[in-house]
Formats: structure tokens, C-alpha cells, sequence
DNA sequence: GAATGTGAACCCATTCACAGCG
DNA sequence: CGCTGTGAATGGGTTCACATTC
């Protein structure tokens, strides 16, 4: 609940404007990592064009986008990348640190542990379960791997809010009803089933499976095209 | 080209139907990996409502989905499961064999390597490959990590159709040209970059840093919402 | 002059209700 | 009678053009 409902705001909140539409909040991540590398490269001002350019979007797009967090661009000129930026990460809600537990410490788990990109952006691994006891005490990083038997004291010690899931499918359900249980509200899965969670935990699903297949799917009906434009060709002739 | 074109099809062509909606597409995997669980359960038949129920999508939209592909059910009756998982999968393309590349040994593409559901449905991995020495040669699984710079004489050899990037972003789009340069249409990306691709490839992206960033983003307006509820709740008093 | 910000038009996706069929 | 299959209605997202501002 309170998630999905917008009861007319009494105005004067401070950040989290109107809500963003979920397409419009996909492509602001991106815009926001392009502006991240502007910044390291010293670019200080930018403009839709060239955002959209180096995010592959349109730029009426971009534009609609950013507008949906407010005017903070300047007309005839562009977007300052820092301003731009601060206020892109703030609408996210990346001003606050985020305490990420991986539940899963098999090759997904710690790839996903060491990803680079994670420290930097708000977000910071806490922790690191496994029920493998050959995994569990090893080292990856600067964490220790621990025990899952003991998930609900480590995520009371660590304060973790949010949850990543790299485990094999049949034990994911389990594992995901005692984070809810232990108050995580926030789940990213990679686990290739269909999660059952209450409505006020947000859900996200990483799924190879469904990628790959989207990809044959094109592949092959741009097989099928070309056949069809030989036999076409064939034709004309 | 030749995709997201639909020059009037000249009527009669076996399989891929009209094109399927994009969304309905991503769904029709969740149906296809239910369908599969079911089948195992030997579970025979299924109505729009239980696949609605166990994909977690509501019925009319299961229905609409499924009716892309033609009419598979029986009135009154629902679906037999045997013979709508072989229709979803001839529809996706999985009736043939994809042969895929995985560029990047890491722990990320070791997990993809090992990925379970992998070799199930019509994919195959054919190669494994990284740039890191004390990672060429490493046995993983039934193959042998490959040197990137013999990707091209690898991908010609295994007959590889599709890749997988699992390389950091810095060398990424390096490597999806050389892919593409290879013949490649369909890669799948984990990088954290936005990659340049030419019309006629297919390229879809995983990336974590989003995932995680939505999350905030929906976990930080329940906060405010909630704080917003305190505050409303002490004015009623 | 140049580029932002946005209302209006368009297009795709979801929902709904119900006709059609076993 | 039950459940599928689908047109029609609704809602959300994208595109476009242009008024607006520096």
C-alpha cells in the first residue's frame, strides 16, 4: 500500500515530485550514469541532443523525461551536468545510503558482489549469505560470507533494507518470505521463477531466460524475412 | 532493417504468426517456463485462470497473449499443456538450436556459463572466452575458456549465433564491435554501458545499477508517503 | 538564435464485457 | 454451463510542434 496511490499531495513536500512513470524512471538511470562519465570526463554543460545521443534515445524524450522532475535546464543553453545530476540522483533517491544483502554467494552472487558500479551510486553490500558451508567464511571483497541459518540476525545487525536474490530457483520462495518476514521491502531477483510477495514489497526481476528468448524470437523471424525476401527476389526476376 | 517491418506478409508462412507485441512477448516466456514446471508436475491441462495464478498476471491479459499465437485452448475446457508449452516455444524460435558465446569469463560469466535452465530450451553455450590469461584455459563445465583474440576464428568454428557480454564497460562496446563484425545479431549485454549497435542486431541489456535504482526509487517514496501518513494522522487527531 | 518545457495528437498496451464454442 | 477468444473502451507512453525563455 501508499506505493501506486497518489491521495492529491498537500503540497510542499520536499523532493519526490509527482510521480515518474516507470518508463520515463528506467531511462532516467541511464541518463544519470551518461552524466556521471560526462562529469569524470569535465563536461560541464549539456543538451538534450547530446544526452540522447549518448543514451541512445530521442531527444524529445530526454526532455519529457527530465520535465517530469522539474525545470532544471536553461532555455537557448542546456542542462548544467552536475545540477543536472545532483537533482536526477536525489529524485531517485540515491541521497540516502542503501544496505544491500546478497542472499546467494555461488558465481552470480559474487559477481554481483564485486560489481564495480555498486559502491559508488548510494548503494553498499552489507552482506553476504550462503548455505553452502564451503562457501560460507570465505572472503569476497571485504565481507565475510555467513550462514543463511542465521539471515534474520545478520540483516538485524547490518540494517539492511534492501535484498538481492542469486539462488537456485527452488529454494527463492523460501528465502524471499523471510526477508519480507525480517521487514525488506525492497527484492531484486534473479532467480528464474515467479516470485509471490505482499504489495507493499517491490519485486524487480532480473531473467536470463526470458532475455535470451526475446532474442531468438527476432533472430528468428528475421530469418523467416529474409527467406521471404530471397523468395521475393527469386520472383522478380 | 527487415525487422520492425511487416511488408504485408504474403500469407501462408508456417510458424511466426503476426508479430507478437513486445510486451506480450516478454510475458510469453513467463507462460512457457510455467507451462515447463507443470508439465514435470504432469499437470495436462490449464485454464487461462491458473497460469494466470501461477505467473502472477491477470487472465484476460493471459488469454489476449496467447491468442497472438492462434487459437491453442478449448472452450469451455482451457489448455492442454503439452501442446501449448511446444506452440509458445515454436512461436519464440526455441524449436531450433542457438549457439552461444559468452565473452567474458569473470564470476559473472562463469554464473551464466553454469546458468541451469540454459542448455534446457534450445541454447547451447559454445564458447567461452576472456581476455585474462590466468583465466584462458580454466575449465568450466564441459569447455575450455578461449583467448579474446581468437574470438573470430572461435565464433567461426563453434558456429556461434548468439553472445553474451559479460566484460566491463570499458571494453564492452570494443567487443560488441567485433562481435557484430563477426556476423552476430543478437547479443545480450550485462555492461553497464549504453552500446552502439547497427540497425539489423538485436541487442538487449541487463543492468543491475537500474534495477537497483528503481528499487530505491519506489522504497524512498514509501517512506516519504509514510511519513506524509504520520504527519496526516497526528493533524486528525 | 538556440534549446528547453509542454500541451495535443498519436499509438501501443491493458482492461472489460461478452459473443462464440465445446 | 464454463472457459476461450476478441472487439471496443480506457489508460499510459511516445511523438510532434511550438510557444517560451535565456
Amino acid at each position: 500500500m501508499s506505493i501506486s496511490e497518489e491521495p492529491a499531495r498537500p503540497a510542499g513536500a520536499a523532493a519526490a515530485h509527482r510521480n515518474i512513470p516507470p518508463a520515463s524512471l528506467a531511462r532516467l538511470t541511464i541518463y544519470l550514469r551518461a552524466l556521471g562519465t560526462m562529469l569524470a570526463d569535465g563536461v560541464e554543460r549539456v543538451s538534450s541532443d547530446e544526452l540522447a545521443e549518448a543514451t541512445g534515445v530521442n531527444s524529445p524524450k530526454v526532455r519529457k523525461d527530465l520535465s517530469y522532475l522539474g525545470s532544471y535546464g536553461t532555455r537557448g543553453v542546456g542542462y548544467e551536468v552536475s545540477y543536472l545530476s545532483g537533482h536526477i540522483a536525489a529524485a531517485l533517491g540515491l541521497t540516502q545510503n542503501w544496505r544491500v544483502a546478497i542472499v546467494g554467494a555461488g558465481n552470480l552472487g559474487k559477481a554481483l558482489a564485486g560489481y564495480p558500479g555498486f559502491g559508488s551510486r548510494g548503494f553498499e553490500v552489507v552482506a553476504l549469505l550462503d548455505s553452502d558451508p564451503l562457501v560460507v567464511g570465505q572472503e569476497i571483497g571485504w565481507l565475510r560470507v555467513s550462514p543463511v541459518d542465521v539471515m534474520e540476525t545478520v540483516l538485524e545487525r547490518t540494517r539492511a533494507n534492501m535484498a538481492v536474490l542469486s539462488v537456485p530457483a527452488d529454494v527463492a520462495q523460501g528465502l524471499c518470505d523471510r526477508l519480507v518476514a525480517c521487514g525488506i521491502t525492497s527484492i531484486l531477483s534473479f532467480a528464474p521463477v515467479v516470485l509471490q510477495v505482499p504489495d507493499h514489497v517491490q519485486l524487480r526481476k532480473v531473467d536470463m531466460a526470458t532475455e535470451l528468448q526475446i532474442l531468438a524470437y527476432h533472430a528468428q523471424r528475421a530469418r523467416v524475412s529474409d527467406i521471404a525476401d530471397q523468395a521475393r527476389a527469386r520472383l522478380a526476376e
